[in-house]
DNA sequence: AATGAAATTTAAACCAT
DNA sequence: ATGGTTTAAATTTCATT
């Protein structure tokens, strides 16, 4: 079940990747696809993984402040089980295995630089197999995308999807 | 416009993080808030940019097999231009400025390796301020988390926020 | 700014192809 | 898997506090 959408997959998720919420009418005006096939395929697209809506919090408004990148080095054949239990963290917004100096790479989000403390000399310590961590906070974040576009159809930034009447933007939608 | 949500936004936004489909008579429902109120609220979120409800889907369905981590070391006062520049370009999904061994931090999601080599040898020299990149190649993503919790809430990661009756799973969603 | 009620639109369930 | 139809439900608009 890896790749087998079709055209008219990609476009529905193309469209959603710019609003989740868009209406599935709208989105069968938009497309030509009658409304009971877009709800079709957009659920099978959900039920199968390929796709979620979901709600997008910018973390500097809500209070989280501290975002970090920490880059694991970990012992031999232990990679693996480290990135299954850093998963289960809730700081952890990002857990992958990477080729390079780290053998895995984890996005650590913090309410504020006590709190990455703790995550960093009382959670990480605890965990089998990691040798060593170097952390990278992060001062500014210039784009967070959500979509990775599809296809051919370039990414979506939802940040950008739509305009700004205010002009107000912060680090993290524009710079 | 920094911080000033209340406890009702909070709810809010770790409801739609879950589900950003959900609707505003259920989410009324289960807050107690009027639904008129839930819309009023979840728009005047996604006008100040707060939260953003979007179809994520897993790059690794749709055809974009290549995510990797480039770690970028710029030269003195180049570090946020080149954030800026990068983060208009298609490939790249994350775009930070960091402490440590590296100035910026860059998520480049791509369809193939050969993409990827294009995109660092084609597409990176042409950018002013870089010295140097490393790679990290994503071998396996464990955890990409779209939301990262509000207030004392914890995180809901969407990808395990629904269960999965199927039990098929990637690297993406379990492991 | 927040709510309630009305009118309108949309989604869900169903069925046929 | 698709497309159409009906019924139930949700959204939007607008008036009110």
């Amino acid at each position: 079940m890896k790749t087998d959408l079709d055209d008219i997959d990609r476009r529905l998720i193309a469209i959603l990747q710019s609003d989740g919420r868009r209406s599935f009418k709208e989105i069968s005006e938009e497309t030509g696809i009658p409304a009971s096939s877009v709800r079709y395929r957009v659920q099978r697209l959900e039920e199968s993984g390929t796709l979620q809506i979901v709600g997008v919090a910018d973390p500097l408004r809500i209070g989280f402040d501290r975002l970090a990148l920490v880059g694991l080095k970990c012992e031999m054949g232990k990679a693996r089980l480290v990135c299954e239990e850093l998963s289960k963290l809730p700081e952890t917004s990002y857990v992958v295995l990477t080729t390079g100096p780290f053998d895995v790479m984890v996005e650590v989000v913090c309410r504020d630089v006590a709190h990455y403390t703790e995550f960093l000399h009382d959670r990480l310590p605890k965990q089998d197999g990691i040798i060593g961590a170097e952390t990278f906070f992060v001062l500014e974040a210039y784009k967070l995308a959500y979509g990775w576009g599809v296809g051919d159809t370039p990414p979506v930034p939802a940040a950008e999807a739509e305009d700004d009447p205010s002009g107000e933007r912060d680090e993290l939608t524009a710079h």
